[in-house]
RNA sequence: CCGGGCGUGGCGCAGUCUGGUAGCGCACUACAAUGGGGUUGUAGGGGUCGAGUGUUCGAAUCACUCCGUCCGGACCA
């Protein structure tokens, strides 16, 4: 390809609108660029991209024995009903009416359509295990768009669902789907985990997710310092303490706290340990409690993990916290005073909250605290369940090592749903013995467009991008000094150029009137893995002058010898 | 949706406080010089100042309403 017939839509100055580096990066080397909030146009050197990583996915799926299909981006609204999630999913699923006033969405995600479909055409065990998957837009109404194509509403997505007769068999499929998406982030040159993760509103029980190592990652994941475990902080167990709860050491007394609303102002006033105080967070309860309100009891430098706590039977779903009024109405005192002692509401203390003695809690009076609180003594123990976020230097869940955490992008989920869309739909197929069972599924995801901002964000410099080899949208820059000027620089750019495209390498040719800085700095922002100039000098050699993105120095290498260094440093054979 | 910021040629911004001819840099077009790290000069083209209403002799500028957009929270590939 040359420049004159592939236009490179470059940007000088960062667009303001950009925070993080990879959208920064997407807009100024011309990859997208924006239509409206979540909405991106690929231009045609990011589409490039965004087909490699499409390419890749395709063939690992394909080699796992996946079959890939295609369903309709909109979807009528009477599966949704029947699976129970067109009242579940929320206002991120973008429902649309047509001429005739039905309702239908655009597919978020296609477990009902894949269920219908399954339900229709397979009727027998021996038909399965399958496992089919499309490459497809996707659309989710996000409350938040941000950081470009990272979490924008329209994206493209490769969605897989597996249909067995087993559990043993969807077990099969899924370390399988586990290995070819280690395969896939592998050959996309992506430095990444796969961790234990909950598996949120999709359903089902075992899940894992593939993340992206990123400082600007939206996802916490905690990792063992001596074993393999690791898991998004979500669904990471904070492991009960170790030690037993100390003896009562001092006398619960009432404190006069009038500065103190937060659990930091407490602790720097009256010189408190902070590992000895604790948060009470009024939450909406469900209909499993006889309250409207509970009270969930965290250690003062611990989070809450709203995940585990909308899991607790107590707990309505999806999570609510009290407002001012509700609490206000509920035991008379201002959030910032709130404590479990003579609390007139149920409670559910965090293992690590119920192994501390003599601590500090808010006494449900405006402006005041108790000190030296203990369980058994003051009040009793009430229930116990782990409800924190691990932090770093907690213990490993599987007992080895301590626990530190990192950022990551998730980039790709896979689940065991389980029979939770096959028997809500009456997916079933006849067993050996004839009778009608659901089939129990699996589904697994990629985020396409996310890959590519991902790849972004672990590879750039201050230049620009630094494309991994398998994802660049070009392999080789082709950069001609003064070829206005010079017949033989022309003569060789040519030579070379068509030599490189016989080889089956993808090379870009710069053969605008620009001077050799622009041209420079275009390819470098644009982030092509290799570069070769040609100019006079070298010519008198009969050398070109090679770089690899990733490298600062040139080398001469002979002109005879380019095609066949760039083959091996390429692994084209 | 809640909180905060921002809307002025394609991009980055000044001008708004204190109302009075719409400006700068990049990019773009043409010509010339230059030619190994975003070169230089000359000459050009392009803007309902987010929208509406109001105040005023006069509004980018003041007031009100709405819209868009970005960041943090909530959700997820």
């Amino acid at each position: 390809m040359r420049t004159s017939r592939f236009p490179l839509q470059t940007l000088k100055e960062t667009p303001s609108d950009a925070e993080i580096a990879s959208h920064q990066l997407m807009l100024r080397a011309g990859l997208i660029r924006k239509l409206a909030t979540g909405l991106y146009t690929w231009l045609p050197l990011g589409l490039k991209v965004l087909k490699k990583v499409e390419s890749i996915v395709r063939q690992e799926m394909d080699r796992a024995g996946a079959l890939e299909l295609l369903m309709p981006a909109v979807q009528p609204a009477e599966l949704w009903q029947e699976s129970g999630r067109w009242e579940e999913y929320g206002p991120e699923l973008l429902r649309i009416r047509d001429r005739h006033n039905r309702d239908f969405c655009f597919g978020p995600t296609h477990e009902e359509i894949i269920t219908d479909l399954a339900r229709n055409e397979l009727q027998s065990y021996k038909q399965l295990p399958i496992n089919f998957y499309q490459i497809q837009t996707k659309f989710r109404d996000e409350i938040r768009p941000r950081f470009g194509v990272m979490r924008s509403r329209e994206f493209l997505m490769k969605d897989a669902y597996s249909f067995h007769i087993s559990q043993a068999s969807l077990q099969q499929t899924y370390d399988r789907m586990y290995q070819a998406y280690t395969r896939i982030f592998e050959r996309c040159g992506l430095a990444f985990r796969a961790v234990q993760a909950d598996s949120g509103a999709i359903g089902g029980n075992r899940s894992h997710e593939f993340h992206v190592l990123a400082d600007s990652g939206e996802d916490a994941i905690a990792f063992s310092s001596n074993s393999d475990y690791a898991a998004n902080v979500e669904a990471a167990e904070a492991a009960a303490p170790a030690t037993e709860r100390p003896s009562p050491g001092e006398e619960m007394r009432m404190q006069e706290t009038p500065d103190a609303k937060t659990i930091q102002e407490l602790v720097e006033q009256f010189d408190l340990p902070i590992e000895r105080t604790v948060k009470t967070l009024i939450v909406a309860a469900s209909e499993a409690v006889d309250a409207e309100l509970i009270a969930l009891l965290v250690r003062g430098d611990h989070e809450l993990n709203e995940t585990k706590a909308e899991k607790l039977p107590q707990v309505a779903s999806p999570l609510r916290f009290a407002n001012d009024e509700e609490i206000r109405e509920a035991i008379g005192a201002g959030a910032g005073s709130l404590g479990p002692v003579n609390l007139p509401l149920p409670c559910i203390a965090d293992r690590s909250v119920a192994a501390i003695a003599d601590f500090s809690v808010g006494a449900n009076i405006d402006h005041q605290h108790w000190l030296g609180v203990n369980w058994e003594r003051d009040l009793p123990l009430p229930d116990v369940a782990d409800i924190r976020c691990v932090v770093e230097g907690d213990p490993s869940p599987d007992g080895e090592g301590v626990l530190s955490i990192a950022r990551g992008i998730e980039v790709g989920h896979i689940f065991q749903l389980g029979k939770k869309y096959s028997e809500a739909m009456n997916a079933t197929v006849l067993d050996e013995s004839g009778r009608a069972v659901a089939m129990t599924m699996g589904c697994y995801g990629i985020g396409i467009s996310r890959v590519v901002a991902a790849a972004i964000e672990q590879n750039h410099d201050d230049r620009g991008i630094i494309w991994p080899t398998a994802i660049a949208p070009f392999q080789v820059a082709l950069l001609p000094m003064k070829m206005a000027k010079s017949q033989r620089v022309r003569e060789a750019v040519e030579m070379l150029y068509r030599q490189l495209n016989d080889a089956g390498i993808e090379v870009l040719l710069d053969d605008r009137d620009v001077r050799p800085g622009f041209m420079f700095a275009d390819m470098e922002l644009i982030g092509i893995p290799h570069r070769l100039v040609i100019g006079e000098r070298a010519l008198d050699q009969g050398k070109v002058e090679y770089r690899a993105r990733t490298e600062s120095e040139n080398s001469m290498i002979g002109i005879d010898d380019i095609v066949q260094m760039l083959r091996e440093r390429l692994n084209i054979t």
